[in-house]
DNA sequence: ACATTTCTTGAACAACTGTTCAATATGAAG
DNA sequence: CTTCATATTGAACAGTTGTTCAAGAAATGT
């Protein structure tokens, strides 16, 4: 039942090389380039080591999903070394890092997304992890601005994610990073614009 | 060299059904369930037919996305019976539109970008009829507010188009309505902004 | 009537797909 | 060394895939 007995030296284990072989196809050449025999030569590896680990090819894919899905969770979770107003700003900051807009990573999600279309099954994970997604940006709103009441911080939340979607994909069709830079700025403002009068 | 023979009555053409076929199996089930079968089945036509038709399954693929590009420009389409800011304000609000708010047109557009990441060719007709969307944007919010500098409406339309990307994106994962609302009241304020002082 | 071009069909082919499985290697425990 | 669970291999199976092609149907021109 472990997952790995340590297997001590450079050979890490090949579940985890099989998965990020699997990641790599599906963000290169889309789903229809993600065969078990791609994926096995990609890892080095033989064909049936890939169904020794993962029964399916559904639970191959389903766990690159989660792969990338804790990925993005990772981007609102708080940091307590910061002032509450600083952690909105770097999170804010960070989707237009260097780290995400990778052409890897962004081509990865649009795949994803394009899956989550076509299975029911993805749809409901990626829906979970987008409301997820939500509920840390909105906890992050909330804390930079404490007077805010909470449904106005899910809205700017859902508005500010808006944005970032798009500026995921505009990204991936040529990068027009002033586009970008000015983007970033106007999900500042959404986040800590003076509450809303009504 | 006729395209078609006014087949009078009521069988349409096999040509744009074959392509019909394709572009509906696309939206449901992404590019794994278009087969030269399954769009010959869908079409109610022999599998031979399809070829005959499209050299390739690429070809297939490339009028398919010719089909949604075209129906994509035509959104910022001039409109001469409407005064250059209601063409504008409209052109914007048509983006939330019941018609293109389908999960048939945002899957679709969905799966034809991922396409594009997995195939050069795709990306580059892709990246052409993006720039010319953009065009027809920019000279909507050119006319809108003639004292802009060119410069600056091309800069608003690319900052609109990260937004009503991130629309259609967030429309697909779970339509929040009130945030697509806020988001094209968004559009509207980059649109209309006062020039902006450097 | 015939000849000719344009459509339309389905069988055939080779290549690839996901999955299964008996065989073997590996390494730890006794 | 033997025992045993775990890890790893590649051949084999039944389907599906894109593409080709000889055959025939339908329409057109003469």
């Amino acid at each position: 039942m472990g997952i790995n007995t340590v297997n001590s030296g450079e050979q890490i284990d090949r579940q985890s090389r099989i998965l990020e072989a699997a990641l790599d196809l599906l963000s290169r050449h889309g789903i229809s380039g993600v065969s078990m025999r791609a994926v096995a030569r990609e890892a080095g590896v033989a064909l049936g080591l890939v169904n020794y680990y993962f029964d399916d090819k559904m639970s191959l894919v389903r766990a690159a999903l989660h792969s990338v899905d804790e990925h993005d969770l990772r981007l609102v979770a708080p940091d307590p070394s910061l002032a509450p107003d600083e952690q909105l700003r770097k999170a804010l900051h960070r989707v237009a890092g260097a780290e995400l807009l990778t052409t890897r990573y962004l081509s990865l999600r649009l795949h994803l997304w394009a899956l989550a279309q076509a299975h029911e099954d993805f749809a409901l994970i990626n829906a979970a992890a987008f409301d997820r997604y939500l509920d840390g940006l909105a906890a992050l709103v909330s804390n930079a601005n404490p007077a805010l009441p909470p449904e106005e911080c899910r809205d700017r939340a859902a508005d500010i994610v808006v944005v970032q979607n798009g500026m995921w994909l505009t990204a991936l069709l040529g990068i027009d990073k002033a586009a970008i830079q000015r983007s970033i700025a106007r999900t500042e403002q959404i986040a800590f614009a003076p509450p809303r009068d009504n």
